[in-house]
Formats: structure tokens, C-alpha cells, sequence
DNA sequence: ATAGGATTCGGAATCGTTTGCAATAAGGGG
DNA sequence: CCCCTTATTGCAAACGATTCCGAATCCTAT
């Protein structure tokens, strides 16, 4: 049987509401007497039970994460600086891995309530129904949305800017003389691409760009950027550069390039989106927009600390974090 | 404020402890007002509050994983396997990230038992002192420790069998006729890396393999694998096979190899060790050992929850993991 | 010396559950 | 019809902390 502030008490010969002043150094406490509870309690080798605490104060110290699947590089990356930024508040994080299935998630979240958890940081409410969502909103918990820039009434959100990324990759293409372009892109519907594809094309517009650029729609994985780059080279040979949505697409393209003969960046330049640890490691180390994923995981924690100590005011909160230009060996200048 | 036993035992007329009991479907509640109460709860929009439940019944339903960095692509997948796992069985799980660092470490421990975690998993005990080992046991959790093989007393253990993925390394590259090997490895003091060591060079030894076998000792990293790669093969150009202790010195090596003009495998042979997803990303795809990481991680936390309910006796448990060589595109016969 | 404010402390309620025990109701055998 | 099981329920005490409130003590200024 544990150590209880009760047995401190007893031990030290005051009650044990002075303990647990003691304890908390909280106002109201001679010197002298928090000394020797202290000593007492260090003696007996205390420690405080949590659960009963968070029973009374109605606060659990937990911090919950839910993520499509930890084994992506990319929530990994997230999810260290989540958990960096909770521990330092004092919190810990709970890990969830929901596959995106709507489901899974709402079980999760059910779940998550019931241990009082204080805040819950999510990757995507996308593929909820409005019911749902209604339903999470309603629930009471701080919530905040990783990397969902359509700004929520209901919940707060931190996001890369992956408008202003797809435009980077644009100027930077253009800059290196590329005249026939590629973009490799996932499913149409999967917001945070369709945000770097529109500022792609935003900026080759805008650039009053004449040249032919493509864009294909297929799945966002390293296969998907196998297959799509396959597809687009038996189409058009003469693409002089691509976008690829995220770096795990770059590389499949990567790989489709060197079974079909093309090299990199000697014959196609090559840019990605993410700036995955791999991207450096990979050959030729890929030029690709930078996300700032430990600091958005860092940064939603700390927001969901201030959402959850009520130290920010009600209502949600949005944060829109810069992105940048990574340079290495995969982009070169148009002959 | 939110909805209590108390309320739905005012609201259906029954007693707090009657609605205990019918939520739990304890043994003794009449089927009817079992149901009825069911029915108010579900009106009322109840659900419990497992902290409160928690304080009564000591258990808390969480676990906790402490890995060195999630970071890690192969602490990902394991933690992957122990989250399905543990979830699989009604607990959820705490993540935390020590970086090695054996205050960290102790520290996590601390908060989590205050937290009356049910159970702890850990990637290593290994770098803390013999007194933090006797405190951790005697502390009174149970706890899991991943990929240490060195059977414990205090600790149950789950492991993937490395000396004899050594071995295979070793039989793989003879079988090919490789005569000029050496093995790329990580620090002495690393317990895995050290049995994959000597299983690789016992079996070398028992065939009575004539020929040079190097052994050098690096970081256990990517940086640490080119490094080693490029000081090997300034030292013995006429090496023809490497066996690196795990996939990212591989990768490291192979890089290193590019930059030399070394081809792989036409001029050398690589195999690594884990089977890291982008092993076969990789070019060439690497044949490798695999280590069932997901495997690990979920027999780990299923183990863990035997422990925690008192399902197996009392004192330690081991458990060893089979390897399985995959073969890829990175050994070729020894012409 | 004493009123009065500030400190310091103890008592007891409370958070939301579970659970041992007693009480009551129901059923069955003689 | 009564006694004895057995099923169902209520009562109340935990679990281990926090915290409001009032009592006791101390200090200080008049």
C-alpha cells in the first residue's frame, strides 16, 4: 500500500489538510512546519497520487494526440515536439493512431472524455460527418486541429502555409528556366495539397507562366508517386520539371526516373514538399519546401496548455506557420 | 458540469450503487431495472469518469511507452504494434521520449507511476545505474523492456533473436561466395548491435571462413555508417561485402559508396538489419534482416497486460522474436 | 493590557465511483 | 403456513487528494 498524505499526517502530527498545504506551498503554512511535512513526506517516500487529485481538481494533466498513423515520418516529427512542448507544462500525452476511419476517431474521443483528458490535439476532422463534428464541438474539451488551414469556428487550428510553399516551388522553378512543368498531386479533395497546388498555379499565373503545366491526381504516397510519374513521362518526355505534394511522392518519382533512364536533376529537376529526414538521406538529396513539423506539433501543444488552463481567451485560435526553401541536389538550371 | 451516477439514480429512482452495478453489468441487478437504468443513462448522455473509477479500483487502463525518440522510424513501428495492442485491450497509452538520458528517464517513471500508470514499456534500462535499475523494480509496476535481450530478474523482456539475424547475415554473404567481409557496427557498449555482432562472426568462425573479416565500431546512425564506409574502403579497397548492424548505417553506407564510384552490389555487396520500411525505397532496395517490429512492440504490450491484471504469475517473462532475411537488390554473387 | 487583524491550523465536505454488508422481497420445500 | 435460500436493492464507507470555513494563536498598535 502506497503513501498517503494521510500517513504524513499522522507521522508529523498535523492534519492532513496542512500536508497538502504543505505539499502544494500553497499560502497559509508556517516555515517551519512545511520544513518538517517535507521531511516527513521525503522520508516516507511520498508521492502524491495524481488520479486522486485530478479527481478534486478536475484536471488530469493529460494531453491527448490522435494521428492518422505514428509510423508517418511526418506525424512522428509532429509528435516529438507535441510531446516536448506538453512535458514542459507538466502534461503527458496519449498516443492514438486512428487511420483516418471516422470511427476509430469518435471512439477515440469517447474514450479520451471518459479519463477527463484536458484538451485533444487532432490531425484531421475532415472525413467526420457534420454530426460529428457538431458532436466534438460540443463535447467541451479544448481541441485543436493540426494542420487544417480552413479556419474552424469551432476549432483551433496550426498550419504550414502550403499556399505560399506551392508558390515557392513555382518561382523556384521558374527562376531555374523551367518551361514545361509537372505537378504530381494526391486525391482532390485532401485540403492541404489542394492549398499547395493553388498556389502553385496561383504563381505561375500570376507569372504569366507560358508554359505548358500539367497537373495529375493520384494517390500521395511513395507508389502514387511512382506510378503518376510513369504515367506523366510516357505522356509528355519533354517535362523539364516536377512538383511533387510531399516528399513521399518525390521519392517514388525518384525511383520511377531511374528505372526509365532519367536522371536527376541532370535530365528533370525535381522539388518536394515536407522536408522529411529522408529527403537529405535519399539520392540525389531532394530540394523540397521545408514544414516546420516539430515547431506545429510544439506549437498546438502549447496552444491546447492555453486553451486548457483558460489562459487565452474562449473561441478558437488560428496559427499559420511560414515555410521554406530547402536547396540541395535535385533541381538544376533549364539548358 | 457533467452527468454522475447520482444524477441517473435520482432519475430513475434507484440507488447510486444499483446504477454501478447495472452499468457494469455486475452479477445481482434484475434484468428490467438493469435495463431501465440503461435507458436513462443513454437519455441523459452519460458517460463515466474513469479517474473516479480509477482512485476506487486502482487501475487506471493506461500504459506508457518510453522510447529513446519517436523519431526513430523503428521505435514508430513498434509503438505503432503496442498502441493497437494496448487499445485492443482497454487501456490507452502514454508516450514519452527520453533520448537515452537516464534523468529523463527516471524522471518520466516518477510522473508516470504518480499518474498509477498500470504498466510501463521501455526501449532500455541499459545507461541507468544499478541503484535506478533496483528503484525502478522495486517501484512496483510492472514493466516491459523492449529489444534487450539480457534476461533479467526484475525485468520481463521482449526481443527480436539478433545473434542469429547475425548469423543469416553471415550465411547469407558466404553463400554468395563473399570472402573479403566486414561488419559496420555501433558503439561497444550497445547490447543488440553487440549480438548481432557475434552472431555474425560465430558463424563466420564455424565455417571456417579463410577469409578477412574487419569489424568497426561508429555511430549507430546514417552519418556514423558513411563515415565508416569511407574510412573501410580507403583502408581495404578490396572488400566485397559489408554487413552494416542496422538499416540506416546501411544507408549511410551506401551513400558513401556512391560518392567513392563504388557500385552497389556490382562492386560490393550490403546487407543491413531491420527492414526499415525504406529499405526497399531506398536504391538499390536493400536486402536486409527483418526485424517483426510491430510484432515486438504488441507482444510487448499484451505481455505488459498480462502482467498488469495478475493474468500470469508472478516474476519475469522473456520473450524472443524469430529474424527473417529479406532478399532485395543490394548482394550479388561474388564473381 | 487589549482590541483587532493576520497567520496558522484542523474539521469536514467533496470529487464520482466501487463494494462489503445489511435489509428486504421473493420463491420453494416441508 | 413458516422457515430458509436466493435474488435484488439500499446504505455507507472507502479511494486520496483539495479546499472552504471557522477556531485558535500570534503579533502589533493603541
Amino acid at each position: 500500500m502506497a503513501i498517503t498524505i494521510k500517513d504524513i499526517a499522522r507521522e508529523s502530527g498535523v492534519n492532513i489538510s496542512t500536508v497538502s498545504r504543505a505539499l502544494n506551498d500553497a499560502y497559509g503554512v508556517h516555515q517551519e512546519t512545511r520544513g518538517h511535512v517535507l521531511a516527513v513526506a521525503a522520508r516516507l517516500n511520498y508521492y502524491p497520487n495524481r488520479v486522486a487529485r485530478g479527481l478534486k481538481t478536475r484536471r488530469s494533466h493529460t494531453l491527448a494526440l490522435i494521428v492518422s498513423d505514428i509510423r508517418n515520418p511526418f506525424f512522428a516529427e509532429v509528435t516529438r515536439g507535441a510531446e516536448d512542448a506538453a512535458r514542459a507544462g507538466g502534461y503527458d500525452l496519449v498516443l492514438c493512431n486512428s487511420d483516418l476511419d471516422p470511427r476509430k476517431q469518435m471512439e477515440y474521443v469517447a474514450s479520451l472524455l471518459e479519463k477527463q483528458v484536458d484538451g485533444i490535439l487532432m490531425n484531421s476532422v475532415a472525413d467526420l460527418s457534420r454530426k460529428q463534428q457538431d458532436q466534438l464541438a460540443a463535447s467541451g474539451v479544448p481541441i485543436v486541429l493540426l494542420n487544417r488551414s480552413t479556419a474552424s469556428k469551432s476549432f483551433s487550428t496550426v498550419c504550414a502555409d502550403n499556399e505560399a510553399g506551392g508558390a515557392m516551388a513555382a518561382q523556384y522553378l521558374l527562376r531555374l528556366g523551367h518551361e514545361n512543368i509537372a505537378h504530381l498531386t494526391g486525391p482532390r479533395r485532401h485540403g492541404n495539397l489542394t492549398d499547395r497546388a493553388r498556389g502553385f498555379l496561383r504563381f505561375l499565373k500570376a507569372a504569366n507562366a507560358k508554359q505548358g503545366i500539367t497537373v495529375l491526381h493520384g494517390e500521395n504516397s511513395f507508389s502514387g508517386g511512382q506510378t503518376l510519374t510513369q504515367k506523366l513521362l510516357r505522356q509528355q518526355p519533354e517535362i523539364s520539371a516536377i512538383f511533387a505534394a510531399n516528399d513521399l511522392m518525390a521519392f517514388g518519382a525518384i525511383r520511377a526516373m531511374l528505372e526509365l533512364g532519367r536522371r536527376v536533376p541532370e535530365d528533370i529537376s525535381l522539388i518536394g514538399f515536407d522536408n522529411l529526414e529522408l529527403a537529405s538521406v535519399v539520392h540525389p538529396p531532394l530540394t523540397t519546401i521545408h514544414q516546420p513539423k516539430y515547431e506545429m506539433g510544439r506549437a498546438a501543444s502549447e496552444m491546447l496548455l492555453r486553451l486548457a488552463r483558460n489562459q487565452s481567451k474562449p473561441g478558437s485560435q488560428h496559427l499559420l506557420l511560414g515555410v521554406e526553401l530547402i536547396e540541395r541536389e535535385s533541381c538544376r538550371k533549364r539548358l
